[in-house]
DNA sequence: CGATCTCTTGACCCTAGTCAAAATTGGTGG
DNA sequence: CCACCAATTTTGACTAGGGTCAAGAGATCG
């Protein structure tokens, strides 16, 4: 596991950035979907590597890069590492956002985490691959409690009655989350402050 | 206000980078106190500073710093440009762990976020410069929860009997908080990743 | 010496957690 | 193809942490 020299890429599957607590119950930070780095946060926090772990949700299949023809590659494109810090400070940026959500009951909560898995799985996809307990860990709530908002989201209408996670009213959704995907955009940040990786 | 241009320093005094929630509600991220740099984040995450600002808590002064000079200081002086993304990591990383410490009872919860403050005052202050209210709102909590909570951390032995807000034993609070300051350290992180500030 | 802000207290309520058990679903192997 | 097992999802009853409302008691400050 020498994963201080590689990147890894998540090529299929569902995986998720996650902690254990003392208690045994799992606090998800983030989910992954085929093309994201994983373990990225690692690399800006070493420490948080003692602290969290990425975990597998389905079978996955992942790939590896080396790091250091990584490092080449931005040498000479810097648009990849543009795009590299572009992914890590969005996670950042999650992380604050769901400080906000976090304080809000629970169906707008969820809400807004359903909302955050459509954005990453692509603009026509409207099923999500993960279970309700899945959903209960990064929400912090109970699976039993998630089941309730489950079944009130379902006669709103926003999701199907499928056992799986449907969205079959999207604007609704976004209306019940209060969701402004704006957040989500780093913006100018990385044209201000140009940033380099060195060794 | 061309705040673009200049970085802003507290020089004396008590702010806070907050955001103010639909109904009102205001939610505190942070606490800044003397030498903190103001609104960091924003150079970071420049949409972020429509959701949030940076408000003072007492009467504070602040020093500027224009950008460009200081720019030029990075340049002769690595070490002050890491020290600067230090800074700004370090808000992210308490950023990640308040999503931890968040679902935390009340208790726990208040206790930790003091033990933040203490940490950020300097080994020997004792007394934390804010008001319940304040408390209340970085903790996500009412104020007349957190005045309980303060009754029961007096009762405790953790606080004094006084009406400001003062430790009296501090490994006790540590203990209740479950608190390990390391997660405030970036660690090797800047030295893998040599980070430089360009135009 | 009011006016205002902060801190306290008490009564009551509601959201979400816990516990426990059943119902569905999905495999998996015989 | 069926029986059985394990993982999810669902339901119900009960509990509790923390919110809200309202009023009172200290502090502070101009």
């Amino acid at each position: 596991m020498d994963s201080a020299k590689r990147f890894t890429v998540l090529l299929d599957g569902v995986a998720c950035f996650s902690t254990q607590h003392e208690d045994g119950a799992r606090q998800i930070y983030a989910f992954h979907y085929p093309g994201d780095f994983l373990g990225l946060h690692g690399f800006v926090f070493p420490r948080s590597v003692e602290f969290s772990e990425v975990q597998a949700l389905t079978s996955c299949s992942i790939g590896t890069i080396d790091r250091d023809a990584l490092e080449q590659a931005m040498q000479r494109h810097p648009a990849l590492g543009r795009a590299l810090w572009r992914a890590a400070l969005t996670e950042v940026s999650i992380f604050r956002q769901r400080l906000v959500v976090s304080r809000r009951p629970a169906l707008q909560r969820v809400a807004y985490l359903l909302c955050e898995q459509l954005v990453r799985l692509g603009d026509d996809e409207r099923v999500i691959p993960l279970t309700q307990i899945d959903v209960a860990d990064a929400a912090g709530l109970s699976v039993v409690h998630i089941n309730r908002v489950f079944q009130e989201l379902r006669q709103l209408g926003v999701l199907s009655k499928q056992r799986l996670i449907e969205v079959v009213n999207k604007d609704r959704l976004h209306e019940l989350a209060a969701f402004d995907p704006g957040y989500l955009d780093p913006g100018e940040a990385l044209s201000q402050w140009d940033l380099h990786i060195e060794n």
